[in-house]
DNA sequence: TTGAAAGCGCTAACAG
DNA sequence: CTGTTAGCGCTTTCAA
């Protein structure tokens, strides 16, 4: 190899990408043809197809679907937005959503809120600049501004985690104020006379909450004292909860209903510590049904809500959407159901 | 309203988008200094800037960035396989690495490959199309076709949550090796005569056991039994590998390295459910520091990893790159460290 | 400080 | 089955 050339080499560095036009000229087609054999290889005589099949191999081509959403008008991208990544209770939701939307071509643009309205508002504006052919949000609390640009970007969105009468466009989730009163109605049925609430994080937390004390108070219980924490839920919390509960609220015996069954596990942990029986002393009640729920000491009582279940469902309904199927039901209520184990 | 002109209205529906042009008709502009008022205000004098801002306020104007990442030929898009969304490991990672890379306007592009390297491959594929300006990427063992792919691209990679010494381009993490011997030697500093291991996961939580393991067999142990799971770390699985400890292996005392905090949790939660003293009978050590090691009964020990470091770190190698300033050194090792706590 | 022209790499009609 | 012609809505030169 002659220094000359190697210059030239270096001179010659314009890595001009391989696109479709590229591949057309080895393949001897029009670059349309190049299109169609990846779009709909149908409509390509096998001969052709194979020619370009083996340029494309041979090149190295890899597809721009920006180009390709430009010209389309579709980028299949999903945007999401969900409180927290690391909340095992979104993460996994996200990962079975995943999952049903890319089983027909989409892929996730995922944002954490932070909890935040005014987060999610310039998340939304953020991610709508990408033009994601649909959008899933956490809760049925927006704000207006929100509400607006999603309207206007005309396209299918869906509400998780929640119902309502009026979702933006559809939405798929259960009902909190119910779950607060289920959890009630089971506290009473069990005979416990005095109850206890333990909350972090979100609005809905608190809707449960309020829900759950108010049917106690309504069915003669004295008062309902309660903790609340700003941010997400965690074990240390639920020992701090437990310890505040005992300590400063003077809560002696009776059942804790818990936001979150990372909560209760720390409820669990604190009892223990604290020489508690459970559920002799303390009864506990977690929420989420999380993986770990059914192995702690002793197995935790709890609310099960099918995150896999409200996936799907949020994609099949989004997709539905997508292809232009005309949905009867703007909401879809999952329900929820409360598990029995050992601690309550 | 005439029911003529609800017709009427109904074929009006072409709603036109919103684009450039518009809001630059709107302010008696071209269609460029729109362009450059969001891009490059200062270049624009300040009443047409104004004229243009309110333009934009009045139509509702929404940038199209995939027009934008087309013609520029930069998506402000990045990248992330991670082998699981639901693993706090991960997933607080790409929390920390998601808001250090969006400080620079960068968006992610997430996809879990479930700890394999053939999904791995084809997400790199199908994520390579959106033309992202950057790729991370979870370990450092990847098939070769990715390898390929990636080089192909020629754009920043870089590797977390490993070390290697020929990264694809650039990599920051810890070395698994040294860890797993940090932690023999741990065992061997405070007296213990006998080690189990349990892991599960991925290859990397293996490279730590054999190193563990080597390092004690070569220091005079007899054996180190083991318990590996396929799949991921939970509490569950920790329960049930020290009962297979126990019962299949007849491991009576010692210490105990788990991959994963969760499956010290889940020893520790089996231990007490036998009436095993923690660590008097079995002690205990995690791998992680998740944020609940320090609330068990007892407080565990074990090896902490700086995730958000890692995050921070890994994205300012990225940004680094992307910003043409050449990186010395391609791999960075950020070290871990072993918390003692009460469990060992 | 502003604008005109040319394209980014692809898909969408429409022909043939 | 294949090709031609127009754009998609921006950014990038280059001029003025």
């Amino acid at each position: 190899m002659l220094k000359n050339q190697r210059v030239t080499d270096k001179e010659d560095r314009s890595p001009r990408p391989v696109t479709m036009e590229t591949v057309a000229r080895l393949a001897g087609v029009s670059q349309v043809t190049v299109s169609r054999a990846l779009n709909e290889p149908d409509k390509v005589s096998p001969a052709t197809l194979a020619r370009i099949r083996h340029a494309i191999a041979v090149t190295g081509y890899v597809p721009n679907l920006v180009a390709g959403a430009l010209a389309s008008k579709r980028s299949k991208l999903i945007a999401a937005l969900i409180p927290s990544i690391t909340n095992i209770v979104y993460s996994s939701l996200m990962q079975h959503f995943s999952q049903a939307v890319r089983a027909s071509g989409y892929q996730l643009l995922m944002s954490e809120t932070g909890f935040s309205q005014d987060e999610e508002q310039e998340l939304v504006a953020k991610l709508l600049t990408r033009r994601p052919d649909a959008v899933l949000l956490t809760g049925i609390r927006h704000s207006d501004p929100c509400r607006h640009m999603l309207l206007g970007a005309g396209i299918p969105v869906v509400e998780v985690w929640d119902v309502t009468e009026t979702p933006i466009d559809t939405c798929v989730g259960f009902s909190h104020t119910e779950a607060g009163k289920a959890v009630a109605a089971f506290v009473r049925e069990n005979g416990y006379r005095r109850a206890a609430n333990v909350s972090a994080g979100d609005e809905r937390a608190l809707r449960r909450k309020d829900a759950f004390a108010r049917a106690l108070i309504e069915a003669g219980f004295a008062s309902v004292p309660e903790v609340c924490f700003e941010g997400g839920a965690s074990i240390e919390r639920g020992r701090l909860a437990l310890a505040r509960l005992v300590d400063e609220q003077a809560f002696r015996d009776g059942v804790i209903f818990c936001s979150s069954d990372l909560l209760a596990h720390g409820v669990l942990i604190e009892a223990q510590a604290r020489g508690l029986r459970v559920p002799e002393d303390v009864a506990v009640i977690g929420f989420g049904d999380q993986v770990f729920a059914a192995h702690t000491l002793p197995p935790l009582t709890t609310v099960r809500v099918d995150r896999a279940l409200l996936g799907e469902r949020a994609a099949s309904a989004l997709l539905a959407r997508l292809n232009g199927v005309e949905v009867p039901e703007k909401t879809i209520d999952i329900g929820f159901e409360i598990v029995r184990r050992a601690t309550a």
